[in-house]
DNA sequence: AATTTAATGTGTAAAATAAACACATTAAAG
DNA sequence: CTTTAATGTGTTTATTTTACACATTAAATT
């Protein structure tokens, strides 16, 4: 390994050649997890994306990813490579889709399984600028180094997708959150506008929004209420419908 | 690689050798696809599964796989497996979940990518017995060989999604059939009773089914209407409905 | 202090969908 | 010719979704 590889290493750095002696050491195949982190600030779906330093994609923008080491499972990985980038533990994390394109990697047979992740941006203090990582509006999200924008696609769907079925929004807001900021999620997310009185009646009629009894503190208007979310309860109630909806 | 492992190879037999060689051969991590084909028969829902060569699991039953060839795509080599083990091409083919418990496979660091495949037993005329292959009931599958036992539950129940979303089930039927084998089959993979009058409805309201004005043959009571289903008509009407559905 | 502003918060009617339910019809079997 | 075991259909009710409008509140402005 070279110096600079090793350099690298100690920075936790992969570059092109750092990985390419990993595939060639593992006889042409590896395994990597590549994370789309979705976060949500000033009412937009962010998305964190890092500058990739392979020549070959230099200056575009990646998702975050990892080899996955020979004594780890692949949501170890994962999670591994969130705390890394985040400081984050106990994060929502989906396991979405594996690509695995004979040419997708220009370090050999690189097969990628994509995990999607959700996390509050106020907890998330991490030092972005040294690292090269930025939070991405997702409508800018485009021309992504190596098949990333595949992966980012799929993973953007998959949440479009869950989150009607499932409330995993609330893993994008601060603990406490007004009805505004839950509709400005849903809205941003699913890029569609929603009844505001119709929004609000299906939300108490599922009855997992708790009333703290607190306002919201510095809005240039009347306050909204705020809310916590019951996880028990949505446990309890979740849907379990069976029938055709094509 | 022994006489015997060659021998084995030439029948395109994997044993716990010769994927034990491969392994090694590639340095500890190796890679293979696992399907779950789904069938439908005397409207049970089965699954075909083989018995298991290793010796750790001898006599087990365990799922279609494979290892993944250095220049072939995940799904390529899904496809690869299901046209060997079924003669079929051009079958329903879904990525569903990627496993990849370290321990999970006794050769070594096998991560696997499953798949659920839907296919038409008319169509399959396999030499079934030579190859210790058998449909089993779904509702039999037990300990299995492996974690094949959740990755199947893993792919039944997003058989059992994906129906309720997707007219996939036309895949496990044969071009023209009536709607009590619709039924069967809906009721049959969903576990449940439905309403035959809400049913049709529900189907007709639809709008692809189409009547070829054929009916049912030697069933010993009145024979239904055969139908076929219009792929084109639902690529048209696909929902594209957006709401919280918890 | 009064007015304006920009939100929050709520109720109701109409439309669409899903669920529950019963009886006439048909062709094969006896 | 009768029985049998299905198919095939229509209506009513309940539930869910959609569309829509006005009073209320607190901050900001005058």
């Amino acid at each position: 390994m070279s110096v600079d590889a090793q350099a690298d290493k100690a920075k936790n750095i992969k570059t092109l050649t750092t990985i390419q002696s990993e595939v060639e050491d593992s006889n042409g195949l590896a395994l990597s997890v590549d994370c789309v982190i979705f976060g949500f600030d000033e009412n937009k779906l962010k998305v964190l994306l890092i500058r990739s330093d392979l020549k070959k994609y230099l200056g575009k923008w990646s998702l975050l990813g990892d080899l996955v080491r020979p004594n780890e499972d692949l949501d170890g990985a994962a999670y591994r490579i969130l705390k890394k980038r985040t400081g984050l533990s106990d994060v929502y994390l989906e396991q979405v889709h594996t690509f695995g394109s004979i040419n997708r990697h220009p370090a050999g047979r690189v097969v990628t399984v994509a995990y999607c992740s959700l996390i509050n941006v106020q907890h998330h203090k991490l030092n972005i600028l040294e690292n090269e990582l930025h939070w991405h509006d997702v409508t800018n999200v485009t021309d992504l180094a190596f098949d990333h924008q595949e992966i980012f696609d799929t993973c953007y769907r998959r949440l479009q997708k869950r989150i009607q079925e499932h409330p995993l929004g609330f893993n994008l807001l601060p603990k406490k959150f007004s009805l505004r900021d839950l509709q400005n999620l849903y809205e941003a997310i699913l890029n569609v506008k929603m009844d505001r009185r119709n929004f609000r009646k299906k939300f108490f009629s599922m009855d997992f929004l708790i009333d703290i009894d607190e306002m919201e503190q510095d809005v240039p208007h009347r306050p909204g209420k705020l809310y916590k979310f019951n996880y028990e309860k949505y446990e309890k109630k979740k849907k379990k419908w069976v029938g055709i909806d094509f």
